[in-house]
DNA sequence: ACACCAAACTTACCATCAGTAAGTATTGAC
DNA sequence: GTCAATACTTACTGATGGTAAGTTTGGTGT
């Protein structure tokens, strides 16, 4: 029962559009936290003030809506500190301070999470693939700089960077339902994972 | 336009029912692989030779469908050759033929992967698991097994599970849209990240 | 035999939702 | 003042998950 007033047909008074892309991303973003993964558009529209159509004028379908929140998710994922393009080594310690970064901010952002993962059921593998894709490929170049500064095969980064979100975007759906597991310590078993592999030493 | 000679209501003549669960299973396979992962209820049921609420009756939901399915394809996957619970070694090559297996399971199921694992849009992460989770933990019983009797600590069974999990669903995902690309050298490099881990030795 | 209930179906519906067509009010230029 | 472009809303369509109500057959008690 919203008991918002409804705007009136026509063109709004000071001929300005009444909210612009980025408003709806944010709209969608909180009713995404508060419905769900399954918030229609029908639901982000009266959040964010106006009606269905313009969600369609401003982001064009749900698809896109999920692209767009994916990338902004994408973004947080990686503004995760020490992970920058830089000259400094990698280490362990970076690397499980990254795993856990990134299992908080999905914790922050579980439902988000869930709703640029899953999409719609009838969504192509492409569309699937996006949110991994975003990830993903910025991860390849931190590997293949990596892995050339030490004089290794460089062409294992891509399928690499490919498994290592796989991994922790499984892992950190799993987490999410886990609620006495602690962030530090499984960041550290997965970071024991990937750095030292499976082979006994 | 299907020509399909509808039955009449009623029971059918014979007393018996038209089909089982099983062989609803079968029709929901037949269908996802024909239309895709927005395969309807009512197309499954269609092909099945029934009408809808008899899938209803035998199988619950769209959510228990995707259930039933996951766990059918997760016996497939289960059954690559080299992974069964014995008391062999584990090495390299068996951990790489695994994989292999994996991705060429799921390449032959693409639709059915993209059904059991995207699910509804409004799918709660538990259902959203319920795939990951059926390879996962019988994955976790074979690490234990393996690092008790090398001495080494087992708790990090289940994450590395999921972990190990994860990486193989976003990495066979991501293959079956990269045509070109070799399982087997796909496979070894990921059995090297895995096995070796990522510091450079 | 016959009545009657349970079993095994189908038809026909409801509610929701993505997406769109058609209509309305405001702005600004001529 | 007229008129086109702009920025909206209302009201629809079509598809789909899910369900209620109706139809036919089988089997049991009398």
């Amino acid at each position: 029962m919203t008991v918002r007033v409804r705007r009136r047909p026509g063109r709004p008074v000071g001929g300005q559009p009444v909210v612009d892309r980025n408003l709806l991303l944010d709209a969608a973003e909180r009713v995404i936290r508060r419905d769900g993964a399954g918030a229609s558009l029908e639901a982000i529209a009266i959040e964010a003030g106006v009606s269905k159509p313009i969600v369609y004028a401003r982001i064009g379908s749900r698809t896109e809506l999920a692209n767009a929140l994916a990338q902004r998710l994408t973004d947080r994922l990686l503004a995760a500190p020490g992970l920058e393009l830089s000259t400094r080594a990698y280490q362990r310690s970076t690397l499980a301070a990254f795993i856990k970064s990134t299992l908080e901010t999905i914790g922050e952002h579980r439902e988000l999470f869930l709703y640029v993962t899953r999409g719609a059921a009838d969504d192509t593998p492409e569309r699937t693939l996006y949110f991994a894709e975003r990830s993903a490929l910025p991860l390849a170049t931190l590997l293949v700089r990596w892995r050339v500064r030490h004089d290794l095969d460089a062409t294992l980064a891509v399928p690499w960077a490919y498994a290592i979100i796989g991994m922790l975007n499984l892992v950190s759906l799993w987490w999410i339902n886990e609620p006495d597991r602690s962030a530090d310590v499984l960041a550290d078993q997965i970071a024991e994972l990937l750095w030292s592999g499976l082979a006994d030493s």
